[in-house]
DNA sequence: CTGAAAGCGCTAACAC
DNA sequence: GTGTTAGCGCTTTCAG
C-alpha cells in the first residue's frame, strides 16, 4: 500500500497551475488575485482534499490562533461553565481554545503554564490570581495578553475578570444577619487548595465580626465538593452545635447536600435553619426547598477572558492592567 | 523599551557554547551527549528562561503531542467528566489536549475536526457514530487513530469506546418490568439533536413491546436538559396521565427534577410512582428520594481513549476496528 | 560525541 | 496580479 502523503499547499498549487504563493493568497481570500485563479484553486484544494497545516502557519507567520485555558478542574460544573463561555466567545473568532488542568497543584500549574507558552498562543487563561512566584514570572514574561480569570482580590498580571471572593462572603453574612439570623455554621471541602473558598471565608467572619458575632460551628473536609459530603458535615455540625440557625457552604454542592439532609431529617428550611452556599447553579433554584446563594456570572466571566484577548489583538493594549468586575448576585431563595 | 525576543535554542546553544544541535539533543536527554555539556546546556537554558517552541519542533519532527478532542457540550456535566478523565490519562503523556465544541450541530462538528486536522495532532477523539458524510470521510482519511466515544451502536470509523444506547435501554426497560411497573411515561429533551438519547427511547420501547407494553405518557421539549424542564415536563405528564406508576427520563437531570417536583407534591417515590433517569450522576445518589439511573463510567470511557492513542502510539496499529464496551451498571436505588 | 546542511509547510517581503 | 527568495525554530540526516 502507498503511503498516504500529506496533502500540502504545493500541491494544491501544482494542480492549479499556479505558485504556492498564489495559492496560498487565494485559500487565505486575499484581495490580490484574479478571480479566475481564486477558483481554479479553491476547486483544486476542494478535489484533492486540502486541508492545511496550522504548525506551518503559525511557526512561519509567527501567530497562532490557539489561546490557552488553565482551569483546576473540568469535572467541577462551575468551570465546566466558565470553559462553555469561553467555547462560545471563541467560535466564529477562528481561534481555538488549548486546555490545561491543574487539580489545584502548583507544580502542574507551572508546567501547563510552560507547555501552553511553547505553543505561541494568543493569549492565555488562567485561573485565580495567587500563583506562586516562579509561575507569575513566566506569565509577567510572555509577550502576550494574559487574562486571570474568577477573583479580582490581589494584583493581576496583566487583566483580571471575575469578582471578589472577599466581598462575595462580606456580602452573604450581611445579607443573612439582615434576615435576623444569629448563630452561625459553615461548612467547607478543599479548603487548603481552594484559595478563594477561604477569601470568602475571610469576609464572612470580617462581616460577623463587625456586629461582634463568630462562626460558633464549623465542619471541614479536604474531600472534594459533593452532595454527599455536604450532607454528611451537616450532620456533623449540627450534632455538635444543634442551636444553628444559620450554615454557610463552601459552595453550593455541599449546600444542596445539607438540604438534602434536612429533607431527611425534617428540618425546616429557612424557618429553622436557613442554609447559604455559593455560585447559583441551576440545582439550587430547582431544590425543594429554598436556600441562599450568590449567584455568579460563570459564562459571562469566561465570554469577557476571551473577549480581553480578542480585543487585545485587535485594538493594541490600550486595556492592559485592567479589572473586569462581575459580582455575584445574592438570593436569598426566600 | 527594548523589544522582548523570543528566547531560542540557538540562545541557549550560544550561552553555552555549544551547536544548535547538541544543545537540542542535550534538552531532550538524548544519550549522545557527554556529561559536562549536558549540564552547560541547562544551566544556559535556566539562566535565559528558555522555554521551546513546540510549532517548530511538530513541524520539524513531523508529529505533535496535541490530541483533539471534540464534544456536543461542555455545561454538560457528563461530558464534563469525559473531559475530566481524558486530562487525567493524558497527564504525565506529554500530550496536551486541545478542545472542540459543537454544541449538536453538524457544521460545526466538520470544522472542529478540519480545524483539529490542520494541527496534525497525535489523535483524535470525537463525540458519537454518526457523522455526517463529509465528516466522516475526513476521519477516515486521516492517518491518526480516531476514537469515537460515548456510543457503539454503529460502524466505527477507527476505534470506539463507549456503550450500546440501545441496549441500556432496554435494559432499563426490564428491569423496571421487573419491579411489576406496568404504565410507563417517558419525559425527554432535547431529542432530535441527541441520537443517543433517541437511542436508548427506542431500546427502552421495543422492550416494553415485548411484554406487549408501551409508552403511554410523553412529554418532550427541545429545549436543554435541566432539572427545572424535568420538573415542569413531570408536572404536565402526570397531569395528563395520573395513572403512570414509572417514568423514563433521557437523563439524569430530568429525572431529578421529576422527583423534586414529587417531593414538592407529596407523591411517594418510588413507591407510588417510579423515576428512572441515565448517567448515575453524583446528584441521584444523594438524592432524599431514590431514583433509579444507569450508571455509566464516563471518567473511565475517557482515560480508555487516550489510552488507546497512547498505545497506538508505541505498539503500531494492532487494535485498529476495535470496539471498548463500557456498558452501564443499573441501580434501581431500592 | 559533535556539528553542518537540509528541510518540515507555510507566509512576509520584495521583486517583476 | 503573480512569482521569487528567505526565513519561522526546530529536528533529521549525515559527516566527521
Amino acid at each position: 500500500m502507498v503511503v498516504k502523503k500529506r496533502v500540502t499547499l504545493k500541491d494544491v498549487a501544482t494542480v492549479a497551475g499556479v505558485s504556492k504563493m498564489t495559492a496560498s493568497r487565494a485559500l487565505r481570500g486575499a484581495s490580490d488575485v484574479s478571480k479566475s485563479n481564486v477558483d481554479k484553486v479553491r476547486q483544486a484544494a476542494k478535489d484533492i482534499g486540502y486541508i492545511g497545516n496550522h504548525l506551518a502557519l503559525s511557526l512561519s507567520s509567527q501567530r497562532s490562533n490557539l489561546i490557552g485555558v488553565i482551569v483546576p478542574s473540568v469535572a467541577n460544573i462551575v468551570f465546566a461553565e466558565v470553559l462553555a463561555g469561553i467555547a462560545e466567545a471563541i467560535e466564529n473568532s477562528g481561534m481555538q481554545p488549548v486546555f490545561g488542568v491543574t487539580d489545584y497543584d502548583a507544580t502542574k500549574e507551572y508546567d501547563a503554564v510552560r507547555n501552553m507558552l511553547s505553543w505561541n498562543p494568543a493569549g492565555l487563561i488562567v485561573t485565580g490570581l495567587d500563583q506562586p512566584e516562579d509561575t507569575r514570572r513566566l506569565l509577567l514574561n510572555a509577550d502576550i495578553p494574559i487574562v486571570q480569570i474568577m477573583d479580582t482580590d490581589g494584583d493581576p498580571v496583566d487583566v483580571c475578570v471575575g469578582f471578589s471572593h472577599v466581598r462575595a462572603g462580606e456580602a452573604m453574612a450581611e445579607a443573612l444577619l439582615a434576615t435576623g439570623r444569629k448563630r452561625f455554621g459553615y461548612v467547607g471541602c478543599g479548603l487548603v487548595q481552594d484559595t478563594r473558598a477561604n477569601k470568602r471565608l475571610g469576609g464572612f467572619k470580617r462581616a460577623l465580626a463587625k456586629r461582634k458575632l463568630g462562626v460558633i460551628g464549623i465542619e471541614t473536609s479536604e474531600e472534594h465538593s459533593t452532595l454527599a459530603a455536604g450532607r454528611r458535615l451537616t450532620a456533623q455540625v449540627l450534632k455538635k452545635i444543634p442551636e444553628l440557625d444559620c450554615i454557610y457552604y463552601s459552595n453550593d454542592d455541599l449546600a444542596a447536600g445539607g438540604a438534602f439532609h434536612c429533607i431527611s431529617e425534617g428540618i425546616a428550611v429557612p424557618e429553622q435553619l436557613m442554609l447559604a452556599g455559593f455560585n447559583g447553579l441551576d440545582l439550587v433554584k430547582s431544590l425543594p426547598v429554598r436556600i441562599a446563594t450568590s449567584l455568579t456570572s460563570r459564562r459571562d466571566i469566561g465570554i469577557e477572558a476571551v473577549n480581553v484577548i480578542l480585543r487585545r489583538q485587535r485594538e493594541g493594549s490600550d486595556t492592559k492592567n485592567r479589572c473586569f468586575d462581575h459580582p455575584p448576585h445574592i438570593d436569598l431563595g426566600l
